[in-house]
DNA sequence: CTAGGGTTAG
C-alpha cells in the first residue's frame, strides 16, 4: 500500500513540469512542510489517481491516426481542412484520443485539432478528449483555453470531472487543473457537486486552494458556509482573512451580528488570521444596518485602536445610517472628519448625504453637494442619479425627474431596477399609473426583473388611486410569479383600505399578514391608528396603540404625529399641545410634521400669536420648517393680514427651493391685492399659472375687476373666459 | 470571491 503511494506518479509529473504551474494556489496536505506529520502512516489515506488505459486500435485505425497526425506535424500554412481532407471520411470520433497521443509534444496543434474536430457536425468531441485538452492546455501555459474547456466540459458531459481525474496522470502538469475545475463548478452555482468535488480530491491528496475555496464559500448560504468553514480546515485547508469575512459579511447579512463578533472576537484572540478593515467595516455596516449607532461607534473605535484606519466605506456606513435617521447634517459633518483624516470621499458617500439631505427635504443641500461632488471631479453614477431622480419625484416633481432620468441614458450610464422603480413609484405618486405600466413594461423589455419593492410601488399607486380592485388582483398575480409580498407591501394595502374608508377589511387584511408570517410594525399600527383618528375615534386609536407598546414595537415619530393630527382634528388644541411638551419631555424628538398640525390649526383658528409661539419654539429646537410649514405660515399670516411675515416666508422658503401650494398663492395674491401691491400680486398670478397651479374664483374676480379698472377689456374678457373654464365647469 | 451609497408602506 505504502509503496504503491510512493510510486505515484503523480509526485513525478509535479516535479517535472514545475515551470509551468503556480502550485502556490494548490498544495497536497501534510506535505513535507509539516515534519511532525509522518508521511507514511497519513497517506495510507491517500490513493492513487487511476492509471491511464486507453481503448485498442485497430492496426488500419493506428494507421490513420499516424498518418493524420504525421500531415498536421508537417503541415505547412495551408488550413486544416486542406490538410485533413484525405482523411474526413474515415475519420471517426473515437480517433481523436489516440490524434491527441501521437500530438502530445505539440499542444498547439493538438488544440486546434480539437477546435477543427468541434466544428464538425458529424464528430463529437467525447468527454475524453475534452479533458485532455484542458490538461495539455494548461500544461503547455494556455491558463486561459484550459479554463474555458474545462467551464464547457462541465457544462456539457455529465462524466467529466471523472474524464478529467482518469486522464489526470498521465496528461497534467498541474493540481491547478482540479482548482479551475471547482471554481468553474462554483461559477456554475453546481454548489453541491463542488462539495463534492472538494472532498473525492482529498482522497488523492489534492486540496483546492483557499482563493477557490473562499469564491465557494461566498456562495453558500450562511449555515452552509459554517459547516464548510469548519469542514475544510479537516482536511488541510488553511482559511485566511478573506474567507472569515466571507463568514462575517454573511452572518451580518442574516443579521446574526452577535456571531459575526464572536468571530472577530476569535480572530483577534488567535492572533494566526488577524481581522482588516474589511472584517471591521462589515460589522459596523451590520449595526448600522440594524439601527445600532453605539454599537456602530464602539467598533469604530476599536479598531482605530488595533491600528486600522477607517476608510470611505466604514465612515459611510456610519454616515448611512445617520442620515436614515434625518441627521443628515450630523452626516455631513463626519464627511469633514473624514476628509481630516485623508480619506476621499467617492461618489457613494456624496450618494448617501444626498439621499439624507432629500430625506429631510433640504433641496437646496442636495444641489450644494451635488455642486461639491462635481468640484471635487467626481462623477454623479447610476447610484447617484437614482437619488436625484427619486428626491425630484419625492417632491412631486415628476417631469424634471424624467428629465433627469433622460439625461442620465444620455450620458451613458444604465437604468437598472432601482432606477427603474424609482421613476415608477414617482409616476404612482404623482396618479399617472398608465405612464408607471408604461414604464414597468419598458423595464421588462430591458431585461431587467421588477422586484416586489416595484409592484408594492405600483400597488400603491393603484390603491392611492382607489382603485383597490386592481391592486389587489395585481398582487395575486405576483404572488404567482413567486414573489414573495413583504411588510411594506401589506402596509400599503392596509393604507388603500383604510382610505377608501374599509377599516373593517384593512383590520382582516392585519390578520392575513399575521397569517402569512410576517410581523406587523410600526407602520401598520400608525396607518391604522390614523385610520381611526380621522373618524374620531380617538379611543380604538389609542388602543392599537396599547397593542403595539405590549407587542413592543417601538412607535415612531410618525405614530406620535398621527396622534397629534388626531387631537388637532378633533379640536382638542390644548391636548396637541401637552402631547408635544410629554414629547419633550420624554426626549422624543418632533419633527417638522408634528409642528404643522398644531400650526395649521391654530392658524385655522386665526390665532396667529399661538402660532408664532409655537413656530418659534420649533425654531430654538432646531427643528427645520418643511414646504407645509411654510404654506400654513404663509396661508395663516395672509388670512390674518400680516403681509410683512407672509412675505418673509414667502421670501425664506423660495430660498430654500420649496415651492408654494395653490392655497398659498390664491393667499398671498389676494394680500398683496388687499394691500394694493397690484405689480407683485399680478406678477405672483403669473406665476402659480406658470407653475400649473388654478388660482380661485375669488383671484379671478379680482384681476377681472383690476383690468376693468384699468380700461383693459381685452385682458378683462380673456380672464373671464379662463375663469368659467377653469372655476365654474366642473365645480 | 469578502466591506459602503440609490427603491416600496404610515
Amino acid at each position: 500500500m505504502r509503496s504503491v503511494v510512493l510510486k505515484n506518479p503523480r509526485i513525478s509529473a509535479l516535479s517535472s513540469y514545475r515551470c509551468c504551474g503556480d502550485f502556490s494556489s494548490v498544495r497536497r496536505p501534510f506535505s513535507s512542510s509539516s515534519p511532525s506529520t509522518p508521511i507514511d502512516t497519513l497517506n495510507t489515506n491517500l490513493r492513487p489517481f487511476p492509471e491511464y488505459t486507453p481503448k485498442k486500435l485497430s492496426i488500419t485505425d493506428a494507421e490513420l491516426v499516424h498518418n493524420l497526425t504525421t500531415a498536421l506535424k508537417q503541415r505547412r500554412p495551408h488550413s486544416l481542412d486542406r490538410t485533413l481532407i484525405p482523411f474526413a471520411d474515415r475519420l471517426r470520433s473515437d480517433h481523436l484520443v489516440w490524434a491527441l497521443f501521437q500530438l502530445r509534444s505539440h499542444p498547439a496543434i493538438a488544440l486546434s485539432f480539437v477546435r477543427w474536430f468541434r466544428g464538425k457536425t458529424r464528430f463529437v468531441v467525447p468527454a475524453e478528449a475534452q479533458a485532455i485538452a484542458a490538461h495539455l492546455s494548461l500544461v503547455s501555459g494556455r491558463v486561459g483555453a484550459a479554463r474555458q474547456l474545462l467551464r464547457q466540459g462541465i457544462a456539457s458531459y455529465r462524466n467529466f470531472i471523472e474524464q478529467v481525474i482518469y486522464t489526470y496522470r498521465h496528461w497534467s502538469s498541474d493540481p491547478e487543473v482540479f482548482d479551475i475545475l471547482f471554481r468553474a463548478m462554483v461559477e456554475f452555482r453546481r454548489l453541491e457537486e463542488a462539495h463534492s468535488l472538494f472532498f473525492h480530491l482529498t482522497t488523492f491528496g489534492v486540496v483546492i486552494s483557499v482563493d477557490s475555496c473562499n469564491a465557494y464559500l461566498s456562495h453558500l448560504p450562511v449555515d452552509a458556509a459554517l459547516n464548510v468553514f469548519v469542514e475544510f480546515p479537516l482536511s488541510g485547508v488553511r482559511w485566511n482573512t478573506n474567507s472569515y469575512n466571507i463568514v462575517i459579511c454573511g452572518l451580518c447579512r442574516a443579521g446574526k451580528l452577535v456571531e459575526a463578533c464572536e468571530f472577530l472576537l476569535k480572530m483577534n484572540s488567535e492572533g494566526t488570521v488577524l481581522p482588516d478593515v474589511i472584517t471591521y467595516s462589515t460589522i459596523i455596516h451590520g449595526y448600522c444596518r440594524s439601527g445600532e449607532l453605539q454599537r456602530a461607534y464602539d467598533l469604530f473605535q476599536e479598531m482605530r485602536s488595533r491600528g486600522l484606519k477607517p476608510n470611505e466605506f466604514t465612515f459611510n456606513s456610519i454616515m448611512a445610517l445617520q442620515c436614515k435617521k434625518g441627521m443628515a447634517v450630523e452626516a455631513e459633518r463626519l464627511l469633514l472628519v473624514m476628509e481630516n483624516e485623508g480619506v476621499v470621499p467617492d461618489s457613494a458617500v456624496y450618494t448617501t448625504l444626498i439621499s439624507g439631505y432629500s430625506n429631510i427635504g433640504s433641496l437646496s443641500a442636495v444641489h450644494r453637494l451635488v455642486d461639491e461632488m462635481k468640484d471635487k471631479g467626481l462623477v454623479p453614477d447610476a447610484g447617484t442619479y437614482t437619488t436625484l431622480i427619486s428626491s425630484l419625484c419625492r417632491c412631486g416633481r415628476i417631469i424634471d425627474a424624467d428629465l433627469l432620468f433622460q439625461e442620465m441614458l444620455r450620458k451613458g450610464l444604465s437604468a437598472d431596477q432601482v432606477t427603474y422603480t424609482v421613476l415608477i413609484d414617482g409616476y404612482a405618486k404623482d396618479g399617472r399609473m398608465q405612464e408607471a405600466f408604461r414604464l414597468h413594461e419598458e423595464m421588462l423589455q430591458a431585461g431587467l426583473m421588477p422586484n416586489i419593492v416595484t409592484y408594492t410601488a405600483l400597488s400603491d399607486g393603484l390603491c392611492k388611486q382607489g382603485e383597490l380592485e386592481a391592486a389587489n388582483e395585481l398582487l395575486h398575480e405576483i404572488c404567482q410569479k413567486g414573489l414573495q409580498l413583504n411588510v411594506c407591501t401589506y402596509n400599503s394595502l392596509i393604507n388603500g383600505l383604510c382610505k377608501s374608508g374599509n377599516i373593517e377589511q384593512a383590520m382582516k387584511t392585519l390578520e392575513e399578514m399575521e397569517a402569512a408570517g410576517l410581523n406587523p410594525d410600526a407602520y401598520t399600527y400608525t396607518t391604522l391608528m390614523d385610520a381611526y383618528c380621522k373618524i374620531g375615534e380617538l379611543t380604538r386609536a389609542h388602543g392599537l396603540l396599547r397593542e403595539m407598546l405590549d407587542k413592543c414595537i417601538q412607535p415612531s415619530i410618525v405614530t406620535f404625529n398621527v396622534l397629534m393630527n388626531g387631537f388637532c382634528a378633533a379640536g382638542k388644541l390644548e391636548d396637541g399641545q401637552k402631547l408635544l411638551e410629554w414629547m419633550l419631555g420624554k426626549n422624543i424628538m418632533p419633527n417638522a410634521a408634528t409642528y404643522n398640525s398644531l400650526l395649521k390649526n391654530y392658524s385655522m383658528e386665526k390665532n396667529m400669536k399661538v402660532v408664532t409661539e409655537i413656530y418659534r419654539g420649533m425654531h430654538s429646537r432646531g427643528i427645520l420648517p418643511d414646504e407645509s410649514t411654510y404654506n400654513i405660515l404663509i396661508t395663516g399670516h395672509c388670512k390674518a393680514r400680516n403681509m410683512k411675515e407672509a412675505c418673509y416666508f414667502h421670501k425664506e422658503m423660495i430660498g430654500k427651493g420649496f415651492r408654494m401650494s395653490a392655497t398659498s398663492y390664491n393667499a398671498l395674491i389676494e394680500g398683496l391685492y388687499r394691500k394694493k401691491r397690484f405689480m407683485e400680486a399680478k406678477q405672483l398670478f403669473q406665476e402659480m399659472q406658470d407653475v400649473g397651479h388654478v388660482a380661485n374664483k375669488n383671484i379671478y374676480n379680482l384681476f377681472i375687476d383690476l383690468n376693468y379698472n384699468e380700461g383693459n377689456i381685452e385682458r378683462t374678457l380673456e380672464l373671464c373666459d379662463e375663469a368659467i373654464e377653469k372655476c365654474l365647469i366642473g365645480s
